[in-house]
DNA sequence: TTTCTCACA
DNA sequence: TGTGAGAA
């Protein structure tokens, strides 16, 4: 549990986050802008980027690549966020399954992802997901 | 050094 | 989606 603390503690200035995103200063800040990130501050002036956000960084950089927009990107963040309700997407989602819409695939989606081992085999999700934001 | 805004592709 | 300039 404290490993969850230290990923949203640490905090970097933009410039550090450049060099490990590869990314420049003005694209971090037009991600930030999109609402593809949410950095803390320091009073008033310069953002703080924790560990979790450069990790969201590489991510929305692999997503951008992979041809998404930004609505898309906002989309696969949110199925990835929240950390993962006890929903029963098995026999009892038959019922429901009537009406397969954006949220049950939605929910069906963030399982799949939250299942395997995170950072891993997520590139691959990804690929399919691209299918539905692009 | 970093930030913001405006404006332009 | 991304950049450049100017000002603070």
């Amino acid at each position: 549990m404290s490993d969850m603390i230290r990923r949203n503690m640490a905090l970097f200035p933009i410039g550090i986050v450049m060099k490990l995103t590869e990314l420049t200063a003005r694209q971090i800040r037009y991600y930030e802008q999109n609402g593809l990130i949410q950095p803390a501050r320091t009073e008033g002036k310069q953002r703080l980027f924790s560990f979790n956000d450069v990790d969201q960084l590489l991510e929305i950089k692999a997503l951008i690549e992979k041809g998404l927009n930004i609505a898309g990107i906002k989309q696969v963040l949110l199925i990835q966020k929240p950390p993962v309700e006890k929903t029963v997407i098995t026999e009892k989602s038959e019922a429901k399954r009537k009406e397969m819409s954006d949220k049950e695939l939605r929910q069906l989606l963030k399982t799949q992802i939250m299942n395997p081992s995170r950072l891993n085999d997520t590139s691959l999700i990804r690929g399919e997901l691209s299918r539905f934001f692009h």
